[in-house]
This record gives C-alpha cells, sequence and structure tokens, in this order.
DNA sequence: GAACTTCTTGACCAACCGTTCCAGAACATC
DNA sequence: GATGTTCTGGAACGGTTGGTCAAGAAGTTC
C-alpha cells in the first residue's frame, strides 16, 4: 500500500459528466476538464486512462442515474402508467428550464458524435436504450393488466415510441421555440398514451 | 473580368454537405473538405471565407433540399395527409439503409453540436424546424378539410409533433438495434395520425 | 524512522488544427 | 500579344490538441 488518492472519485466522473454533457466529447478538452474536476492532467491520466475512457466513465454514470430516475417514478407512482406519465412531463420541464444551454440528453450527444465510429459508445447507447425501453414497456404492460393502459395495444412498441420520441426535445430545447411548444409536444405525446389503435 | 473558377460551386457545396453530415463540424477537418471536394485550401477559402461559412452554406443546402423533399410529396400526392406519410416512411427506410452509418439527419447534428453557442447555426436550425413544421402544420390542416385528418385534433399541434419525433429516428437509426425496432417506431407515429384526442 | 509504493504536479512533446499568404497559372479584355 | 484580374496550389504559421514523463510529495508498512 502507499499513498491514497486526495479525490473522490464520483465527484470526479460528475464534474467531468458535466462538462461532457455540456460541450460534448469533441468540443472538451482536457484543459476544460482539468478545470472542472480540479485534477492535474496527470491524475486524470493516472485513473482513467485517457480522454475518451473518462468519457465513456461518464456516460456510464449519466446512464445508470437516467435509469435510476426513471425507477425512483415507478416506486413513488402507484399507477405505472403515471409513471410514464410524469417522466415525460419531467423531461419537458426540464428543456423549458435550460432552454437551449446544457439540456439535451447526453446519450443522444453520444449518438451523433461518437456512435457511428466508436463501438464502446455505441454499445452504451444501446444499453441505454434497452434499459429506457425495456423499463417502460414493462411499466406499460404492468398498466395494462391494472386497466390504465390499453389493452389492445402493444406495450413494447409504444414503450419504444415513447423512448425514441422524447428525442424530439432536444431539438425543441436546442433551437428555442419557446415554451409553449415543448408544452404542446408534451401533451400530443401524452395523447399517444390514451388513445387506443 | 478574369480567371473564371474551375468547379462547380453547388458540387462543391453538396461535396461538403455530404462530408459535414457524416463526421459533423468539429469532426470534420479542412484536410478532409480539400479531400472531399477537390478544391485547396486557398480556393476553399477564396469561396466560402472559412470552414464556418463552408458549414453555414453546405447546412443552408440541406435544409431547402429536406423542404424540397416534402414539397414534392405534397405534389405527388392527392391527399396531403398521405404525403405526411410518405414523408414518415420515407426517412425510416434511409435510417434502415444507412443503418448506423451516416444517415441521420444534419440538423439534429448542428442542433447538438453547435446551436448551444452558434447564432448563426441556431437560426438555421429554427429555419428548418418552423418550415418543415409549418409545411406539415398545412398538410395536416388540408387534410382535415378533405376529412382524411380528424377533425377534432389540432393540425399545427400535431405537425410539430410529427416532425419532432421524427428526430427519434436518429437514435434508432445509429444505435443499430435492428429494422424491426424502426418499423415499429414508424408505425407507432403513424397510428397518431389516425386517432382522435 | 527507514523503505517502498503510489499519487500529484507541471513542464514538455509531437501532431494536428484552422488560417494566411504568395508565387505562378489561367483566363478575359483590349 | 500585352495587360489586368482572379483563381489555384502548396508552403508556412501560430496556437491548441491529447498525451507523456520525471521529480517530488504523501502515505503505509514494517
Amino acid at each position: 500500500m502507499a499513498r491514497p488518492r486526495e479525490f473522490d472519485e464520483s465527484e470526479v466522473i460528475a464534474s467531468a459528466m458535466e462538462v461532457f454533457w455540456r460541450k460534448g466529447y469533441q468540443g472538451t478538452s482536457v484543459a476544460d476538464l482539468v478545470e472542472a474536476t480540479g485534477l492535474q492532467r496527470g491524475s486524470l491520466y493516472g485513473a482513467f486512462g485517457d480522454k475518451h475512457g473518462l468519457y465513456l466513465t461518464a456516460l456510464d454514470a449519466y446512464i445508470s442515474s437516467a435509469l435510476d430516475q426513471f425507477s425512483r417514478l415507478r416506486a413513488t407512482h402507484d399507477d405505472p402508467v403515471d409513471a410514464v406519465r410524469a417522466f415525460v412531463r419531467l423531461l419537458g420541464e426540464d428543456s423549458k428550464h435550460g432552454m437551449g444551454r446544457e439540456r439535451s440528453c447526453m446519450v443522444v450527444g453520444a449518438c451523433n458524435e461518437l456512435a457511428a465510429d466508436d463501438p464502446a459508445a455505441r454499445q452504451r447507447v444501446q444499453v441505454f436504450l434497452e434499459g429506457m425501453q425495456g423499463a417502460m414497456g414493462a411499466a406499460l404492460a404492468a398498466g395494462q393488466e391494472r386497466g390504465t393502459f390499453p389493452a389492445d395495444r402493444d406495450p413494447v412498441a409504444a414503450g419504444l415510441f415513447v423512448q425514441a420520441s422524447l428525442q424530439g426535445l432536444n431539438l425543441l430545447a436546442q433551437s428555442k421555440p419557446g415554451p409553449a411548444a415543448i408544452d404542446s409536444f408534451v401533451a400530443e405525446l401524452l395523447r399517444t398514451l390514451d388513445s387506443s389503435p
């Protein structure tokens, strides 16, 4: 044994995630990371390998926190379909708050920037998609048993649809068309949860 | 008058658009552009100012070609709602073809990469959004008069929703979950065009 | 407290970035 | 064919990039 680390690894990851989230992978320089985390280059490279490794670690943290967020909503809502609704509303509010600044989805950023050429990043995107769609599909299926989601719909397809459609919020949030557009989008998306085929 | 240009400007823009579309703004180096366009740096800078200017030009070309694409569909379909359906199907097929390679929406890329810090790019994104949503809203409103779109729905809100939701295709295309997921998404999105509130 | 291991720090590096510049080529005009 | 203007090609530039490295600091173990 020898000298222990002076930093809290999870705090460093959180700081790095914040920067990568806001500026993207290519838009973030190592100097940015040094400033954001408070660590020097040597420590950063010693702990995470390189910039790419740190990005993947930050992306993992983002993904599991996003999945946790939905799990918590399921736990605090009796009706699983209400949990889905709450999730959609929550992301809509987030989009309005950040309004064009940093509030988009980090996974979408990873997808557009890296997924084509970077298998490791693409695998993370897939984990996120499958996890989110699985959780949503399960919630809607549970809703069917409770009678709160139309019995004649396919819960898996609906879960996939909701999850994918939510990406439209990125476009609306970052192009700043105003909160009304976001509210309209959220309302239309919620509407699809109530209608039968 | 003096020596005329040896290149076709619109061909150069098309080549540049292709590269920017595939690799993003920051992911594209001037060397890439030299290779793709066949022009040398001097000519490139002489004709378009700088990398940023060339990008904006390429983005403009992409946007007007996308708007044209929908216009053509309107012209070739009697029922305006069918034109919307055809557009959705077309983008779905595109997503399957490119499968994770280059086929995402260039505007979404611009949005994620530049819109936050670059007013000129953000303005382009807004033009695209408003143009697309306006065209879709108009088509759906025309459908209402023809009786092919439910009279009790808001065509503007529905147009915005379809347009924004289509961005979900980027996620599905680039994370390669397979053609079945894309078909499922397209089917669900088309379904929303038929159901009343 | 001596020895050993690991962490931290910051200077340093080669490679690449976007951009500039200029000499020479190519055309239009007269 | 001389003149003037623009375009082309490629060398060159300073700045930034991601990544390395060595020396000293800080613990842990015995």
